[in-house]
DNA sequence: GAGTATACGACCATTATTGTCGGCGTTCAA
DNA sequence: TTGAACGCCGACAATAATGGTCGTATACTC
């Protein structure tokens, strides 16, 4: 069905909820999570993956929590994903360094390989920023692979 | 990890097997699980779905087999996945009418959409045909959108 | 009518995701 | 200096999705 975890989403809700208050220094995961409802220690180990993955900063301790380690601007959706999901494969087969596992079974690897390439892309072309303030780059893109598909269509 | 389930791959390749045989009036499951190394009963059932909303033509009995119903070019890559997957959310939550559990909760869903609309975009801009001849809409499709991606970041 | 094929529903096995628990280290403020 | 509020981490239980099998019915060819 392609879609993303409720881990990643949980992941998008709390940057851009990081993105929308950057007045407050650091925001506890609790916080964020009765603000959305989601299970608080879940929100946590997401949170903290973020961290290791340097996107977030975090501060123990009382009136502790996490701040966004750089602009909303410079983190893409594809960061967020990757630190969370891990290797994003449309192929179901890819794992890791061995390819498939016979001969020349997977002949659709190769091509979807491209796809998943062009996925990837639209993703990293998804900044934290975008997600906060509509009709941007999330809008650009989306227009701009409406017209990719259009004129691959009518050759 | 947004992949493509098995299903939907060995439905891929089995339409692009029949799309690289023209010749042969009609192909077994059988057949193409042997040249796969696939279970045959599972992508029979993969066979009988993609027949079910017509995107092939089934003929029972000796010398049976499926067929594809129209020119490789023009099935693409997203009926395929969405016949057999259902249809292709990014977002956990999209559940049939009703939107997230609660008031303000998913606030990413939105400019998710458009995500998942690009993706879709790049999916239908991909035809069984391109999954046959490479170098065709499928790397273009990764060119542009890889385009897209800089152009949006640079900004 | 024997053999080969699709069609389809029910079912189990395996794997992935989601969510919880408990203990530990850190910070801060009363 | 003690305790409350917080992050950190590993293990594990619950649940859901996927992958795969079985049995039977039906259709077609020879």
């Amino acid at each position: 069905m392609l879609r993303l975890t409720k881990k990643a989403d949980y992941g998008l809700m709390a940057l851009k909820y990081l993105a929308e208050h950057p007045e407050v220094v650091s925001v506890s995961a609790k916080d964020i999570a009765d603000t959305y409802r989601i299970p608080p220690q879940l929100l946590a180990k997401v949170l903290q993956r973020l961290t290791k993955v340097g996107l977030l900063r975090s501060h123990a301790g009382m009136n502790g929590g996490y701040a966004l380690s750089k602009p909303a601007g410079t983190i893409s959706a594809f960061e967020v994903i990757h630190a969370i999901d891990g290797p994003l494969f449309i192929t179901s087969c890819t794992k890791g360094s061995k390819g498939c596992d016979l001969e020349p079974s997977c002949t659709v690897k190769e091509p979807l390989a491209r796809v998943n390439e062009s996925i990837a892309g639209v993703l990293r072309s998804i900044s934290i920023y975008d997600l906060v303030d509509h009709e941007t780059a999330a809008q650009r893109a989306a227009d701009a692979s409406q017209l990719i598909s259009l004129t691959s269509l009518t050759q």
